[in-house]
DNA sequence: ACCGATATCCTGTTTACATCA
DNA sequence: TGTGATGTAAACAGGATATCG
């Protein structure tokens, strides 16, 4: 840009050596390359036509209608010697007048670039430079991209917002059914201990009633369900059981070592240690899903159990195993 | 295909003006 | 009323790219 008046070479506004300016004062038309001489240097004090050219009157030789181009100077201000020291001068920048402004922004809303024909025709229609014209649309342009840039800026933020929003409520619900979870399983913790206390004393007083034959064997080590105790009472009196195993009697409820049976008597021992977390996720994966969900939850060791066919309910047990506190 | 001239766009900067405290 | 600070628009500078002969 601005290369064709500095002999840079055609830049912005190009092909100004064949317009013509319409307006000068003083009358009539020239070539504007009388204006735009190249100078040795763009930056040369002495080269300020870009700048002169900015008064015009119209085509007809009349001045403008709307206003003078140049409003800063005003003339019953200044002597005579002012005045021609004024035009002497390299003109000054002005703005363009309301309705300069008005015209060419309609021009931009239908198009926001600018071909030379219709850089030329807005130029004749509103008594400006080609020049002239093809700056303030390129500065137009850059406006309307900070402009846009800050609308998207505010549609992101706002986006962003309301998903922060979203995601707290979220938080905060899930917080909540952590609690009611964790107050679920300290009730349901309760009751099975009761529940096996009572089914413990019963099972003594049975067992004293009906002195064994044969002792009873855990051979799997995985006696922690409920229904296992009740199926241990039934294998006392079921010789071909596979809990008989080396004619020792083995309280598989009982064995402390068992980390099953452990899960069964001491919860409270499992998540003491841990942090609250990974308590949750024992929780959650072990005492739970063995322990307090239904049979169907509870899995027997891999190598006893064929899972050819899974339990319809896997997708659940996934779920709870995979609840992530 | 390559090159130079020309034109336009974009981005950043400078300059001049208008407004306000 | 004069003045400095500040915001904004016009103009400029330079790089990138496209087109054309």
């Amino acid at each position: 840009m601005a290369a064709c008046a500095s002999g840079g070479g055609g830049r912005d506004g190009g092909g100004l050596g064949t317009i013509l300016l319409q307006n000068h004062r003083g009358g009539a038309s020239q070539p504007l390359g009388s204006f735009f001489l190249p100078s040795s240097s763009s930056s040369s004090p002495s080269f300020l036509g870009q700048r002169s050219i900015v008064r015009f009157d119209d085509t007809n030789g009349s001045t403008t209608t709307s206003r003078p181009f140049f409003t800063a100077f005003d003339a019953d201000e200044n002597g005579d010697d002012d005045l021609d020291e004024y035009f002497r001068q390299p003109e000054k920048k002005r703005r363009l007048s309301v309705d300069q402004v008005q015209f060419l922004e309609k021009s931009f809303e239908v198009e926001n670039k600018l071909e030379p024909e219709r850089k030329i025709q807005l130029a004749k229609d509103l008594g400006l430079q080609p020049r002239q014209v093809a700056i303030w649309f390129q500065n137009r342009r850059a406006r309307w991209k900070t402009k846009r840039l800050e609308k998207d800026y505010d549609a992101l933020q706002s986006s962003f917002d309301a998903l922060k929003a979203d995601y707290d409520g979220l938080l905060k619900e899930k917080d909540k059914l952590k609690t009611e979870i964790n107050l679920l399983t300290d009730k349901l913790q309760k009751k099975e201990r009761a529940t096996r206390t009572l089914d413990l004393s019963h099972n003594d007083a049975m067992s004293r009633e009906i002195p064994l034959e044969k002792p009873i064997v855990d051979s799997s080590g995985a006696g922690c369900k409920q229904e296992d105790i009740s199926s241990a009472r039934s294998d006392i009196f079921d010789a071909d059981s596979p809990h008989y195993t080396d004619g020792v009697v083995h309280s598989s409820l009982l064995e402390a070592g068992d980390s099953i049976s452990s899960y069964v008597f001491e919860p409270d021992n499992q998540s003491s240690d841990l942090s609250q977390d990974e308590a949750d996720n024992h929780n959650n994966n072990n005492f739970c899903c063995r322990n307090l969900l239904p049979d169907q939850y509870v899995f027997p060791k891999l190598e006893d159990e064929d899972y050819s066919d899974p339990p319809a309910s896997f997708e659940d047990q996934a779920f709870w195993s995979s609840w992530p506190y």
